[in-house]
DNA sequence: GTCCTTTTGTGAACCGGTGCACAAAGTGAG
DNA sequence: CTCACTTTGTGCACCGGTTCACAAAAGGAC
């Protein structure tokens, strides 16, 4: 085998490719599931949700893996796409914060259905402290620069309150954490180096409503006035 | 109130500014709490996380409601941002499927603290159906259509597995709901006008997991050949 | 009033990403 | 073999969004 990806893959996959890869190695796996050997671009775009021509650029940058003429192998595909994005290997992953959300996310089937181990549940409040989740032990917060270091975690999610989520953060960099998925309404500071992704519940909803307005008030015409803001984070 | 805002924001606020509106403005409520009373677009951008030349276009879609040499007045900002996001009216939200994660949404703080009320909860396992969750009794499924129309349920959290997703959200449409956050690892069909947004978790993980690869691998000097795609597997 | 300082609002260059459209590369039939 | 057909990979034009850098506007000192 050649080694023919000289600039394509070799440095730099674009950002906006690198999020919808996860998209296609979705619909792939459900073509496997179903046994097809073999499927074009336009076949996959549609189950991914995209148009043809990105999908094919997409997959460009990881390397010429079709065949003109017939499409892309699936499973063949499906291995590329886990490899590139590291999902050949383990990771394990520690969720700080046992509230509901953190609940939910321990419970997640997704997670570990695609290498991703939830090695750990971290918590501050005693009374969550001992309980069991997910078939895991909910330690106390004391113990997260240990269990990172013993087990390995390379990946934090935040699921803590938002007063809670900066002083988590910066122990879990201090623990040697590059990886981090933060739930917590609130804009974290860290090092340089340091990979942040944000999830925030109501800021989806705030642009949902943003179009909602919209299409009413053409039909409508005019905005209200009233209300204020009350202010309330948890999670 | 005139409106002489002509081209400014009588139409097309981009998509990226609206996204970033409620940042803002989680920022602008913290900066009223704590009793300022104006703020430069630099001190805004720095607690928002962006920087300031992009923080001054977005909030000129707005309108001009800044003063040169000065900076912006926080409450009057609140009140422009908020009314621009339709937050100044009170949303009605239902969340279908109370699993796991549809139980920590129900219970998520952000939602109600920014004009949306989570008006009914519905779910297809009569095991669930009757349970108390943030006050809210579960309905069947069943009563779908009907919730939505009494309660005048504009928005739709879609918290199911994702085998039932694209069937409720035929329903919620055909019911006449324009705007669904999915939670569900699907991609959803709609018709045209309906907006949806998806919230991915797993997603998520894979994007950080693909980073987390790349800066180990600088570090131990990447793949070599031989794990490029190991020909005893065929294909 | 003039001058100096601060900070907004925006024109313009730049950049990353999208999508069209097509040549190149493959398959299969005859 | 040639011809017809399929589908990839990509050059190129386009577009939304970001960033720079600065003129314009406001306030304060005198």
């Amino acid at each position: 085998m050649i080694r023919r990806l000289s600039q394509a893959r070799e440095r730099g996959i674009p950002e906006a490719t690198v999020a919808r890869l996860p998209l296609y190695l979705r619909a792939l796996n459900g073509m496997a599931e179903r046994g097809l050997a073999t499927v074009s671009s336009e076949d996959l775009a549609v189950a991914a949700g995209v148009n043809s021509a990105k999908l094919r650029k997409d997959l460009s940058h990881l390397g010429s893996y079709g065949t003109r003429g017939v499409g892309y192998d699936v499973e063949y595909l499906i291995y590329q796409i886990s490899r590139e994005l590291g999902l050949t290997q383990d990771w394990a992953v520690a969720i700080v914060g046992v509230g509901n959300l953190g609940r939910a996310l321990a419970n997640y089937g997704g997670f570990v259905s695609r290498g991703f181990r939830v090695a750990a549940l971290l918590d501050a409040d005693p009374e969550v402290v001992g309980d069991h989740i997910a078939g895991l032990n909910v330690e106390h917060i004391d113990e997260l620069e240990a269990v990172i270091r013993r087990r390995g975690v390379s990946i934090v999610v935040l699921a803590t309150p938002a007063v809670a989520a900066q002083q988590v953060a910066d122990r879990v960099v201090a623990a040697g954490v590059t990886s981090i998925l933060n739930f917590a309404p609130v804009v974290l500071s860290v090092p340089e180096g340091v990979d942040i992704r944000k999830v925030d519940l109501s800021i989806e909803l705030q642009i949902l409503a943003f179009h909602e307005q919209r299409k009413t008030d053409r039909m409508t015409g005019g905005p209200t006035m009233a209300e204020e803001w009350p202010e309330a984070v948890d999670l």
